[in-house]
DNA sequence: CGGCACGACGTAACAATGTTATGGGACGTA
DNA sequence: TACGTCCCATAACATTGTTACGTCGTGCCG
């Protein structure tokens, strides 16, 4: 019942394909968890077979690899009115708020939520390009910081946020309930060096 | 061929085998990494069939939440001596070396690396354990503090430590070269307004 | 001392997973 | 019109976590 929808497209059209599984794993794993992630549910959402997995993306860890890219461009639109404002604990916020409403996508890139996968080249390389963001942003708010010293900042905020939101998603807080208001906290003695005086 | 040793041993002696496949999983967990985590695998190394792992741990789950207390135990004695010393630099340095001596220990407890596996019961309750060892040694170094203001402090420091274990463990970091570098420079940065002037 | 119940354990099966071999069928090109 | 080259579904494979069943040994009660 699956594939009477075969005869009016005519036009393959591949990379509609592709989008349709990238957006059906999203889908799946937004709705049912990394439980769910799985080859055979996400063809099912997709509309296709198994095969088109590893056609379009070489099997589940290129299909991972191609989350991460969504991922981190997701996650760019999400900061970038922050970054427009220059407000560096704005984008913090935006960065916790974008792994609160994506969980699972979160976990998949950050958390090994998918076993047996690690970042690919074109992840880190993604990821690279959304760290060098921060380090522009960081430059932006302090010009007095040498090139370097800007890196060492921006990597510090990020390993910072970072933690926090990756212990409250894994479920290790240690006081779940105040979380957000814990967040806001580190933050302000986070960024004060940053946006205090020099 | 495995079960000739059974003569000698007339009483089954039940913790031993308990204490056997926790032995088994953590060691199969350094050897193979998390890919071969697997119930069969344990089972094999630990000398006895995979229902042993569900008498016991009552399934991987049960496994893996007695692995999280075996890691928090693990980790509180690698740090006692740095407590002990009343140095919070050397704490946080302990964790990252705990954290690189065992890198896939580390990942099931706070990366999600057994799929489906959330901290259960009996590991909060031991993380929360190990993270009053932090609260304690905050109001040791800064007498000064309330309670509440010594909590959040090591929540902060806690979240920061974390952020930047996890993300040069799970392959994220954008200097993987100079990872060691910026941690203690990281340390530096956090742990400054704790034990500079009040 | 003997019989019995209970719990631990191995064997074997179950459903579900990622992956791959096989084959068919649609498109573009000569 | 015939051919080659992809794309894709069907079906099988090995491996995973889990569970039902039967068996054996231990410890308790008569």
């Amino acid at each position: 019942m699956a594939a009477d929808v075969s005869s009016p497209r005519s036009p393959p059209d591949r990379h509609g394909q592709r989008r349709a599984i990238l957006d059906a794993a999203l889908a799946v794993l937004a709705r049912e968890g990394e439980a769910g992630f799985t080859v055979r549910r996400i063809a099912e959402a997709a509309g296709c077979s198994t095969t088109g997995v590893y056609t379009w993306f070489g099997g589940k860890a290129g299909l991972v690899d191609a989350i991460f890219v969504e991922g981190f461009e997701s996650f760019d639109a999400a900061l970038e009115p922050a970054y427009a404002a220059g407000d560096l604990v704005a984008a913090g916020r935006e960065y916790r708020r974008w792994a609160l409403a994506n969980p699972t996508h979160f976990l998949v890139m950050f958390g090994r939520a998918v076993p047996d996968v690690r970042p690919g080249e074109e992840a880190l390389r993604r990821g690279l390009a959304s760290f060098q963001r921060l380090v522009d942003h960081v430059r932006l708010v302090r010009p007095d910081l040498a090139e370097d010293e800007a890196f060492d900042w921006a990597y510090h905020v990020n390993a910072t946020v970072h933690g926090y939101v990756l212990t409250e998603l894994t479920g290790m807080s240690t006081a779940p309930h105040r979380a957000e208001e814990l967040f806001e906290l580190g933050l302000c003695r986070l960024l004060a060096p940053l946006s205090g005086s020099p």
